[in-house]
DNA sequence: ATCACTGCAAAGGGTTTGCATGGTT
DNA sequence: AACCATGCAAACCCTTTGCAGTGAT
C-alpha cells in the first residue's frame, strides 16, 4: 500500500472521473467514448495506457472475467462482481457471507503458496430472469 | 443436462484425446500444435470450433480467466484452478473446504437470480516462489 | 534539459467467419 | 438430397507499441 506519486494529467483525470460517474463498468472502448466528449482529441492509446496505470495503482479496478474485454470499474474497494449470462451486463454485489473466503484458502497446496483469488458471479439480472 | 447427439468426427475424437492426455491447460494454439502431429491438416479454424462445441456439450471445460487467452481442461468435473502470478501456469486444485461455497452464495440478490460463479486462486507455482 | 505523457497510426494476438468442398446418413 | 463438419484465408476485435511531438518540472 505505499504511497508512490502519480502524476495526475488532465487526462488521467478526466478518465478517472468518467469512469467514476458510472456504475456500468465500461470497456475500454465506452470509456473512450465518455471520454472524448470532454476531450475530443484524446487517444485510444492514451485511454488504455491509462487505465492500466491506474490500475496499478490501485485507483481503479481491471476486471478480466468471462468476456473477451477487459472492464473496469471505478470503486477499487474489496467487493464482488456479478455477470448476466444472458445480456452480459455487469454489477456490483455486496456479500458479507463471503468476506471470509479469503480465509478459507490454504496458504499453501500443492506446492503452491496461494496469494490471493479472483471471483465472479454468474446469474440473470432482473430483465433477462423474466425471459 | 440433456443427453443431446454430438457427432463424434475424426478431429474431435483427436482433439479430445490431446487435450485429456496434458495437464497443461493449454489455449487453442498449443491444441492445434498437438493435434496437427496426428492429423497434419486440421485447420485451425475446426480447432477453434470444436473446442467450442466440446464445452458447451461439458465434455470439456473452458477457462477464461486473468489471462488474454482462453484455456481448455480436458477434466470437466468440478474442480479449481490456480495461476501463477509470475510465470502463468494454470493447475488443478482440488479443495474440499471450498466445495459448498455455492451453498454460501444466495439464490437472489440485488434483483438477480444466481446460478453460479467462476473461481479463479492466484499464487505462486514451486517454482517462482523460490525467486 | 529532462523525462514522462500524448496523439497517431500501424502492428499484434487471439478468435471468428464466409465460402466452397467433403462426409454421413 | 439434406445437413453438418472441414480447410483455407480473410476479416475481426481488442489491445499494444514505435515514434515524433508536447508538457511539466
Amino acid at each position: 500500500m505505499s504511497k508512490l506519486k502519480i502524476k495526475i494529467t488532465r487526462q488521467r483525470k478526466i478518465i478517472l472521473e468518467e469512469l467514476k460517474r458510472v456504475a456500468s463498468h465500461p470497456g475500454a472502448d465506452k470509456i473512450y467514448e465518455m471520454v472524448r466528449l470532454k476531450l475530443p482529441k484524446i487517444s485510444l492509446g492514451t485511454v488504455y495506457r491509462n487505465l492500466e496505470i491506474l490500475a496499478k495503482y490501485n485507483i481503479i479496478k481491471k476486471l478480466e472475467f468471462g468476456s473477451n474485454q477487459k472492464r473496469f470499474d471505478g470503486n477499487p474497494e474489496n467487493h464482488f462482481h456479478i455477470r448476466c449470462l444472458n445480456c452480459g451486463i455487469i454489477d456490483d454485489l455486496f456479500l458479507e457471507k463471503l468476506n471470509n473466503l479469503k480465509n478459507i484458502l490454504p496458504k499453501e497446496d500443492k506446492g503452491y503458496k496461494i496469494i490471493g483469488y479472483n471471483l465472479e458471479i454468474t446469474g440473470l439480472c432482473s430483465k433477462c430472469k423474466l425471459k
